[in-house]
DNA sequence: AGCACGCCGACT
DNA sequence: GTCGGCGTGCTC
């Protein structure tokens, strides 16, 4: 028998699939291994025949095949990732491939039925199997040669903890109820799920979950970034329990492998995890949820750079399964194109959503607003928004005027006070704070700007209130989130401060005042979300305060305060706001009126082969209805020179495919070795 | 990507 | 004479 095998390496310069015989029999899935070339290495089979055009003197034989296998509709899925992101059919296949832990085995032992005499400790020994060995196992053996017990080997289940949440099955409300209902009329549908925090979308995908199990079918739950978002988490665990695998990074390779193998099995029927969840091996899939769908951790920066949520609605078409995606706050192009089922108001015993102002900060040079500083004053508890981590994000000198950047990347680099050091928020480049400018000698050096550290530092000395700082500084240690937000939530009063971490899915019913300071730090981006990513930011963290009984109010400081972005979320405008943004994308022809593609060539040090590549492509890629932007150059990052092509285009598939040929064959080219490329369909 | 083959300079 | 630089080509 031939099989067909894709080989696990990360080149462009290689296409596959190379032929290889197999003795026995092998299906599509199947992961084998084989010489390649003066190599072994790992492969999947993509295809099997009898027959190959291959000279018979260089057929060869797999070396082995694997006990674990890729579902066929995975491999499928890869495939056609590989070519929908430009990317390699070897990168698309190792996402669904199984981790690469290994099966554990313990020693079981189970009672044989055998009457003999036993002592007390041996009855209570018996009296507790059949079950693992563990630390009887001396025991056990001594029992087993009188034949009354019998110990086998069997693989044992590293089982994740997981914090255990009483599960409150509530009455839907009426457009819960109607939600629910929509979904379930509609087999293989997609629907948007649009609803405020609190308004009870959490119940509405459990019932859809537990309707699916019903069914037989089995069902994936994408969620944002565990550590940020545990309660959704816990309620799917406490609903249905062992049926439940939960993948996410905090995972041991032994844990993440227990629980690929658990579903791959069919002995858990729900995945819940974070984008690589979609991944999931979750046979005759019946229903896929993707909550807090506008959240961007979805995207996937690496090479492909997949949108879990694309993905998600290709695996629901591909298995006919019913695609439900959630948010308070969605994207544009999802209201464009889904089904939208409104759930309106909060939940019996929430409150109305906060009243928000707007704080005109123009001609300001403090960083809070007086009214500000007010307000938190009389709060006992309130989050605090700031998009900057650090002291101050730029350094000059005032007597020469020589601005401090990154030796690697064309940024300037932020001031950490309590490191005394100067980073680099792009590569990690870390200096000491200098104490006089290297060009002038001076010593007046001037800070610019207030990151959270530094109003972490003002807030302190303002406010008789604890403050908890939460960013990508204080969080550098996983474990450090759930206990910081656990203090924060136990205390009497505090303020909570941080970037945009803090508006994630936390609930803290007693928090009364929500701020956001420098809203338009999301809108300074020359990115066309800029808009729709400002919006999502104050709307979620109005969504965080007033959450008890006591209602709260949301303060938001402001160069801006005419932005359409900001005047809609200050009303909780979320369908207005959706109205106009669309309406400015098809002005301008943005997504969902047209599909980009950009393509970035890098080259080390030396920009000469990144823009030659980059030239060569713009000159390459044709395709009907497509606007092709640049090359224009982009900042240096880690040493790197680049490049950037931007397509915007009417006619996705055929501008992919010119993309996917180009940029393939410039990656094979000679003379463009030292270049890398990356394209990213639908950038974000 | 790896890895070998092959053709040129500088060292025991 | 050989050691080793990396340019070029191949992998079923």
């Amino acid at each position: 028998m031939i099989a067909r095998v894709e080989p696990l390496t990360t080149t462009r310069r290689l296409s596959g699939p190379f032929d290889y015989r197999v003795e026995g029999a092998v299906e599509v899935g199947a992961l084998v291994r084989m010489p390649f070339g003066h190599q072994k290495l790992d492969g999947v089979v993509v295809g099997v025949a009898e027959t190959t055009d291959v000279a018979p003197e260089k057929l060869v034989d797999v070396t082995s095949v694997r006990g674990d296998s890729i579902p066929r509709d995975l491999v499928d899925l890869a495939l056609w990732m590989a070519e929908e992101y430009c990317s390699t059919p070897a990168r698309a296949l190792s996402l669904v491939s199984p981790p690469p832990g290994k099966a554990k085995t313990a020693f079981w032992a189970e009672a044989t039925g055998v009457e003999g005499r036993v002592n007390a400790s041996q009855e209570a020994l018996l009296a507790r199997l059949p079950g693992p060995a563990g630390g009887d196992l001396a025991a056990l053996r001594r029992l087993e040669k009188r034949g009354l017990v019998a110990i086998s080997s069997r693989v044992a289940r590293r089982a994740p903890r997981t914090n255990p949440a009483a599960d409150r099955l509530v009455d839907l409300s009426d457009a819960q109820a109607a939600a629910l209902a929509a979904i379930e009329a509609a087999p293989g549908a997609s629907h948007l799920l649009h609803g405020v925090t609190g308004s009870g979308k959490t119940e509405v995908y459990l019932r859809a979950a537990a309707e699916a199990l019903e069914r037989g079918e089995g069902v994936i739950a994408l969620v944002p970034e565990i550590a940020l978002t545990p309660q959704t988490v816990a309620r799917f665990a406490a609903r249905f329990g062992d049926t439940v695998a939960l993948l996410h990074s905090a995972l041991s390779e032994g844990e993440r492998y227990d629980e690929w193998r658990r579903l791959r099995t069919g002995e858990a029927r729900i995945a819940v995890g974070p984008r690589s969840a979609v991944f999931a091996p979750v046979s005759n899939l019946g229903l896929i949820v993707v909550d807090e769908e506008h959240d961007a951790s979805y995207k996937h920066e690496g090479d492909p750079r997949y949108d879990a949520r694309h993905v998600a609605a290709y695996r629901a078409y591909q298995t006919g399964a019913r695609l439900l995606a959630g948010s308070a706050t969605p994207r544009p192009e999802t209201a464009h194109s889904t089904k939208r089922l409104v759930l309106p108001t909060r939940v019996a015993g929430g409150r109305d959503l906060p009243p928000v102002r707007v704080l005109d900060m123009r001609g300001s040079h403090h960083s809070l607003h007086p009214d500000t500083r007010r307000a938190l004053g009389a709060s006992r508890k309130s989050i605090v928004l700031l998009n900057r981590r650090g002291w101050s994000n730029f350094l000059s000198c005032k007597s020469c005027g020589k601005a401090w950047e990154c030796p690697n990347c064309d940024v300037a680099l932020v001031l950490h006070r309590a490191e005394h050091a100067l980073a680099c928020h792009h590569c990690g480049h870390r200096e000491r704070v200098p104490s006089r400018c290297d060009v002038c000698g001076s010593l007046a050096v001037a800070r610019h700007g207030a990151g959270t550290e530094r109003v972490e530092a003002e807030l302190r000395h303002a406010l008789d209130v604890p403050v908890f700082r939460l960013d990508a500084d204080t969080a550098a240690n996983k474990d450090a989130v759930p206990e910081l937000l656990a203090r924060f939530a136990a205390a009497p009063e505090g303020l909570l401060l941080g970037t945009q971490m803090v508006a994630k899915g936390h609930d803290f019913p007693d928090v009364t005042l929500g701020v956001v300071l420098d809203a338009d730090s999301t809108l300074r981006f020359p990115d066309f979300r800029a808009e729709e990513r400002t919006f999502a930011l104050i709307a979620q963290l109005a969504g965080r305060a007033g959450r008890g009984p006591r209602g709260g109010r949301v303060l938001v400081q402001t160069t801006s305060p005419d932005a359409p972005s900001i005047v809609a979320a200050a009303q909780h405008d979320s369908d207005g706001f959706l109205k106009g943004e669309l309406e400015r994308r098809r002005a301008w022809r943005y997504p969902p009126f047209s599909d980009l593609i950009r393509v970035v060539t890098s080259s080390l040090d030396d920009a000469r082969p990144a823009h030659a590549a980059a030239t060569r492509l713009a000159q390459e890629i044709v395709a009907t209805d497509t606007e092709l932007l640049g090359p224009a150059p982009l900042f240096r990052l880690r040493n790197r020179e680049r490049f950037q092509l931007v397509l915007k285009t009417t006619a996705r598939a055929e501008a992919i495919a010119a993309t996917g040929a180009a940029v393939e064959a410039a990656a094979r080219d000679r003379a463009f070795k030292d270049v890398n490329f990356s394209v990213d369909v639908d950038p974000t």
